[in-house]
RNA sequence: GGCCCCGUCGUCUAGCGGCCUAGGACUCUGGCUUCUCAAGCCAGCUACGCGGGUUCGAAUCCCGUCGGGGCUACCA
């Protein structure tokens, strides 16, 4: 391998959100840059006009910004091979493919897709490898003229030659295909727009990607990759050097879909994941350290990132594993960062609006609940006993306050909570454990969960004591009161 | 069908000829702790797809087989 600068290209082709594979992906690419000091070089592949939508593309652009994974060139920072956004390179690709023509190393094909089809379909029958047949491989100018009297407009396709392309993937080893299943292909649409063989080739190599590290689908398109390049004339040495990455699949052993897991980052973003999260735990997903660790930071991961020890076999994803390692990443969070992340949540659930007041009582809060949640969402549920306007106790736990025992617990700690001076945790819970537990004769599960219910509103909460002292004195026997006229 | 890729606990993985009666993590089960829920701690279940070789010795090398996946577009 030559000396000369790594870049590193994450190419998606924005046709929807930016999924579970695509980040696993542009993480990989993002982590071998860093890794190797290169650049990391973003490129939007938007050769399908109708399936991309600049929607997908701002999407995809938000997304990776809110990962971490910053890029060196592309969309926004700009850099010296732009545009990178192959809607916008059109005439580059144009200029290439006549040079192809000119050369012979492409023609132009009249065939219809009505035609190409037939073909096919005759080929599948016959049992043979199904592909173009050459049939506009040698046309003479005759009849290129008759069908264009025809009105036909030609594609411009790329002659394979005989013999076989082989490579060597970085992560799967020597990879050898035979043309004869290689058969001539597409780059120009008969409306003049380029496809993705052609645009990806000549864009890799013009911008001076020297590593394309990508999803394992594209592994059977390389030799139509490398075919280009010869037809551009790069030399062997200047071939970037090619690494598939394997599938991430969903739990059914199928592609990842809406079906068998949410595949969308968006969806993860708004259910309170965090990006180091995310990171981390797609980071596990065909790669390892080559250790036991599973805590990797993005700056560990950028030392840590190799091809080699990338694997050629794909992983299922794991919703649970990804739960769990959040809640690890939350629970590490120092108090100010949660509440960073956690604040927008509980605008959004409208528990809070955003008053200095209510900033300083969820930080205060905070903690009680940074162990309790899995994920951001979780939050509006636990807190919303500190803000709500109207307290109500759940319906499905109010028959639990309802009985003369609990009405009995109820009144002894409201009277004991009167007498209180000093309201905090400590104290409350020694005025309660004195009187309840102890002078009563009550089990603390009993006592307490009746006292939960009627602060808290349910019997699921944050610690009790902590939690009364962050309601206030006044507010907590306003809420026994309610809880003893039911 | 053809071509290509892949195959260790349920899942992600460690392992690159002897350290393996196969290690870690998640999940699950049981227990401890406990004001609920969590967190934490302890314990347990469960894997080298199968069949042949090579070798003193194979999860590790070779062959076959079975299974899974991708591609087979004027998608990427």
């Amino acid at each position: 391998m030559s000396a000369k600068k790594v870049k590193v290209r994450f190419a998606p082709s924005p046709t929807g959100d930016l999924h579970v594979g695509n980040i696993r992906t542009a993480l990989f690419d993002w982590a071998y840059a860093r890794h190797t000091g290169g650049t990391f070089l973003f490129r939007i592949e938007d050769t399908d006009t109708t399936r991309v939508t600049d929607e997908y593309i701002n999407a995809a652009i938000d997304t990776l910004k809110w990962l971490g994974l910053q890029w060196d060139e592309g969309p926004e920072v700009g850099g010296p091979n732009g545009p990178y956004l192959q809607s916008q390179r059109l005439d580059i690709y144009a200029q290439w493919a006549q040079k192809f023509l000119d050369q012979k190393d492409a023609y132009y094909c009249y065939c219809s897709p009505d035609e190409l089809e037939a073909v096919r379909e005759e080929q599948r029958k016959a049992n043979v490898a199904p592909g173009y047949n050459g049939h506009c491989r040698e046309l003479t100018a005759d009849q290129i003229a008759a069908f264009k009297a025809q009105g036909r407009e030609g594609v411009v396709r790329m002659r394979m030659p005989e013999g076989s392309t082989t490579f060597v993937d970085e992560i799967r080893g020597e990879v050898t295909f035979d043309h004869k299943f290689v058969p001539d292909f597409v780059l120009v649409r008969a409306d003049g727009s380029p496809l993705y063989t052609l645009a990806v080739a000549v864009d890799d190599i013009l911008m001076g990607v020297t590593h394309v590290l990508r999803g394992e689908d594209l592994l059977s398109s390389t030799p139509r990759q490398i075919r280009v390049y010869q037809a551009m004339g790069v030399a062997l040495e200047d071939y970037p050097v090619f690494a598939h990455l394997p599938f991430v699949m969903g739990q059914d052993n199928a592609k990842l879909s809406k079906r068998n897991g949410e595949v969308s980052i968006a969806w993860y973003r708004e259910q309170g994941y965090l990006p180091e999260a995310i990171c981390n735990y797609l980071a596990l997903l065909g790669w390892s350290p080559g250790d036991d660790r599973e805590n990797i930071s993005m700056k560990e991961l950028t030392e840590l990132f190799t091809v080699e020890k990338v694997h050629s076999s794909p992983a299922r994803f794991d919703m649970k594993k990804l739960e769990a390692i959040n809640g690890d990443k939350i629970r590490a969070l120092s108090v100010e960062d949660f509440a960073q992340w956690t604040i927008p949540f509980l605008k959004k659930a409208a528990i809070i609006e955003g008053t200095d007041a209510e900033i300083a009582l969820v930080k205060q809060a905070l903690p009680l609940i940074q162990e309790r949640i899995v994920k951001l969402d979780e939050a509006p549920q636990l807190l919303k006993l500190l803000f709500v306007k109207e307290f109500a106790i759940d319906s499905e736990v109010v028959s639990k306050v309802n009985d003369e025992g609990a009405k009995s617990i109820l009144k002894r700690a409201q009277s004991e909570l009167e007498e209180l001076s000093t309201w905090n945790h400590e104290s409350i819970e020694a005025a309660l454990r004195a009187s309840l537990i102890e002078e009563m004769g009550l089990k603390p599960r009993i006592a307490f969960t009746a006292l939960r219910i009627a602060t808290t509103g349910s019997t699921i909460s944050p610690p009790l004591f902590e939690s009364m002292e962050l309601l206030g004195k006044q507010a907590c026997l306003a809420r026994i009161s309610l809880a003893l006229s039911l």
